[in-house]
DNA sequence: AATGAATGAGGGTTCATTCAT
DNA sequence: CATGAATGAACCCTCATTCAT
């Protein structure tokens, strides 16, 4: 109330550091135990602060769950760009391998946040799994759009875009589970490549010409 | 002693049913909370029996788990066939979409069991885990060979077999889930299709020519 | 009812086989487990017979437990006999070498059972804790009633008969303690020995002439 | 950080004061009940705690048993003095009778302690049965080299000092149990008299020269 | 008489959350 | 703000006992 603004600044900043603090330590119990497994004492050790101080920056266990996927998937958002058709952009594939090998990139990076978001699709915690969803059914929303897009275009064969979307959806998060759990040993760029060749051409050699309408 | 041999397999067939009547009610719980959440109290108050009977069938939490996991893995595997590349027999891709059919209305069939086997691949339990790690792992195996052996015969386009076998399974697995969540009302068929065209064409509809050096 | 007399005496022969053969199991366990350790499973897979037929032959745990202690007590208190001093018999230290040795001998032949003697004065079923009391209670009031006699006689130094009946009990049981719990390397008759020369000799060289009043 | 030192020791003083009452409670616990019908509802509700903070001061039920034990166990190490022999010492049998009379006053003044000092030899709880077998073991070797140094010294008569040793401490125990569970009537320094004549003297009036070949 | 499946109370232990300091 | 002792509901599991066959 009388205080001067820079304290309230520096106060706050210590706050959001407190919080990034915690936060951290979560993200990485999360991953190590799964949601019902994670304790709020674990949480602490790993943060080094007092049980009540989490309390503090959090109101429940799921409201740091929810917190970090909020986290990640703002970041997510981030590096998912719309493929831009104008002429003078690069070629579409290129757009998309790069886009991709920057959202592997991230989450390979951080892998405790990968399995958090691999893992947790089915936990249920209404509020968390139900966010999850959302942001899943958002992602797959996003790649069935596009693909309309690219069959308007003639870019895209025609298919039913809905559940092509899931299988792409799920054929970067096979590729990022495996990435996350073999030690991986080739770059990433190569491995975005693989699955951009599966995305776009499927493993056929001869790409067969009887596409007609089923 | 005095028993006759048809009271020992009337008892032997009441027990089977009841250990069913367990690893169903299992099924739903750990479908419903995952492995962690569920609950004993959950699993019997479901399947309407007293908490002891639980342990006459079963030894513990994870071992109903543990045999949930084996049923379906066998179950799976039972369908899972090699494709058979013989002269006489329907054409590969033929197989792979019936193949695969099967696989998918096996699973979709079963909401709670695609639950459970699509939730649990991170879920801590050692045991548990690693059992259907090994699981997927094994299946990853299977695609990476015949990827090789298709790309042997000369069908398969050349491509680096590991992580396109792990983006293949990923690609299965999202259509999986998608099935599951989402109320299906497409025919299995439908979406088999799809994920079969997805699998060995992509999804661009000219087949590129820049196939770029890898 | 109708059954003629010879079949009554079969059946129950073969009854108290069984009860034999379950109070036997019983006494292992016990002895392995103390008696809140001990589980009915135990006994009954030791037993070789199925749940229900335990409680045929007795009520509850605590019965079979007090129908161990019964039949030890009845085994020892026929062991126990009172010194004979009339002129004709044996030397007393004589008579009190011998029986102390078929005690010692009954006890350590049956280890489970001296195990049960030992541990189960403490255990606190009611019941069977009185039970013990009550035996070991009788057994100090003999020794007690001993010692008076032989005050009387002139044979027992004087002293304070109820403590010392008390010590002189504790010392049988050390001992009973020591040959049962370490391998028994020596002869019961060198243990006996010694036991009797402590009780009634002590362990001094010089028996001190200062016996005075205290 | 904030919190001056007087703080600190007022919060450790607190979980001393606490830990105490525990171990209070569950001392009595495990008089009435014996280590396996101790409960740790009984505990806390005898020490008027949540279960919860039962938790906070002992790591299991074990535990606070091993606690206990190790409390007495070095206590009785104290009060348990070496034979001083000598020249300015007081007689060797006064040191006797005061150490030992120490000993008693300890164990009879706290009843429930006395009871777990005797109950749980036998119960087979591996690492609590273990601890006290180990004590009295150690106790027992303690009186063997004093005999045999008794014996070098031409105090004591010849004897196998190890079954002697194990008698002689029965003969404690006995007295314990003695004063432990009939109301004590006697002053201790009377039954501490009664049980150093027995163990140094027996209980005959005449030493009998007929020590007979051993 | 014998069986063993079924029961459910109760045991030990964990953990999210609160609150006085 | 920070702390950590305290709480008690809930969890997994055991076991004495019953009862239909």
């Amino acid at each position: 109330m009388a205080r001067p603004a820079a304290d309230d600044d520096r106060a706050s900043a210590a706050r959001t550091e407190r919080r990034r603090q915690i936060l951290d330590a979560a993200k990485g119990v999360f991953a190590d135990a799964g949601y019902h497994g994670a304790s709020i004492g674990a949480i602490i050790d790993r943060a080094a602060i007092a049980r009540g101080t989490f309390y503090l920056y959090f109101e429940s266990k799921e409201a740091v769950f929810a917190a970090l996927l909020d986290e990640a998937m703002a970041e997510l958002r981030r590096r998912v760009v719309r493929i831009d058709t104008g002429g003078a952009a690069p070629s579409p594939e290129a757009q998309l391998v790069e886009s991709l090998g920057r959202i592997l990139e991230f989450i390979v990076a951080d892998r405790p946040l990968a399995v958090v978001l691999l893992s947790s699709t089915w936990t249920p915690d209404a509020e968390a799994a139900a966010r999850l969803q959302a942001f899943y059914d958002e992602i797959r929303s996003v790649i069935a759009l596009s693909l309309q897009a690219g069959m308007a275009l003639g870019i895209v064969r025609r298919c039913d875009p809905v559940p092509t979307a899931a299988a792409l959806l799920g054929l970067v998060r096979g590729l990022v589970e495996h990435c996350v759990s073999h030690e991986l040993d080739q770059p990433i760029a190569h491995v975005t490549r693989q699955l951009v060749d599966v995305a776009l051409r499927g493993v056929l050699r001869t790409p067969s010409v009887s596409e007609g309408p089923k």
